[in-house]
DNA sequence: GCAAGGATATCG
DNA sequence: GATATCCTTGCA
């Protein structure tokens, strides 16, 4: 579950999709180029935030997962809002990046896409190094909203990296629970 | 189907 | 410095 707590409000969400970025061997992964100032803090401490921008207007949030020194994170891609529905709303209104028909979007797609989980929690690639571990950060995960069965989880190649070189292109790090309306992407994929 | 949008890694 | 590319999104 992810959490932001601040002059807002409470914003919580269930993170239904993720993706792993593992190593530097990883030919989807920033890690391929070995440190660089962008990834450096994939190369430290586990449950950091390493946010970076992709095409010049979407912020994405990733949480390292691995000691120091070995590259890796993953990629949260898809939120199910819980509380504070209304903050993200106003959250993706003021990112101002979508149409114009957030104010009438259910909400269960106010954080269905890894651009989106960002603007509806406020978050930009400033937030990195943040300790999402840490139960005095404004924003960090905390314990399952609810159990999840294996049986539930869908595996699938990661979204958006026909770039990488194969395997690592069609290697299902993808994870998402399956069929549920908050998963990312246009509904007959999810 | 495709444009928007700017940071980033790489090359000269 | 210049340039090709990118872990996306919403609308035509």
């Amino acid at each position: 579950m992810l959490v932001r707590a601040d002059d807002a409000g409470r914003r919580t969400g269930r993170i239904v999709e993720v993706e792993a970025y593992i190593g530097a061997t990883d030919r989807a992964s920033h890690a391929r180029f070995g440190p660089t100032a962008r990834n450096r803090v994939m190369y430290g401490p586990p449950g950091i935030a390493y946010v970076y921008r992709v095409y010049g207007m979407y912020d994405l949030l990733n949480v390292v997962t691995e000691p120091a020194d070995r590259p890796a994170a993953v990629l949260i891609r898809a939120l199910e809002p819980l509380d504070g529905i209304e903050a993200m709303r106003a959250a993706r209104i003021a990112h101002g990046r979508a149409g114009a028909g957030i104010g009438r979007l259910p909400a269960h797609r106010l954080a269905s896409g890894p651009g989106l989980v960002t603007a509806a929690f406020g978050l930009d690639r400033f937030d990195t190094g943040t300790d999402l571990c840490d139960p005095a950060s404004t924003v960090r995960i905390a314990g399952p909203a609810r159990s999840v069965t294996d049986d539930e989880i869908l595996a699938s190649p990661r979204i958006g990296v026909d770039y990488a070189a194969e395997p690592w292109r069609s290697i299902p790090w993808r994870f998402v629970i399956a069929g549920h309306p908050s998963a990312s992407g246009p509904s007959r994929l999810r």
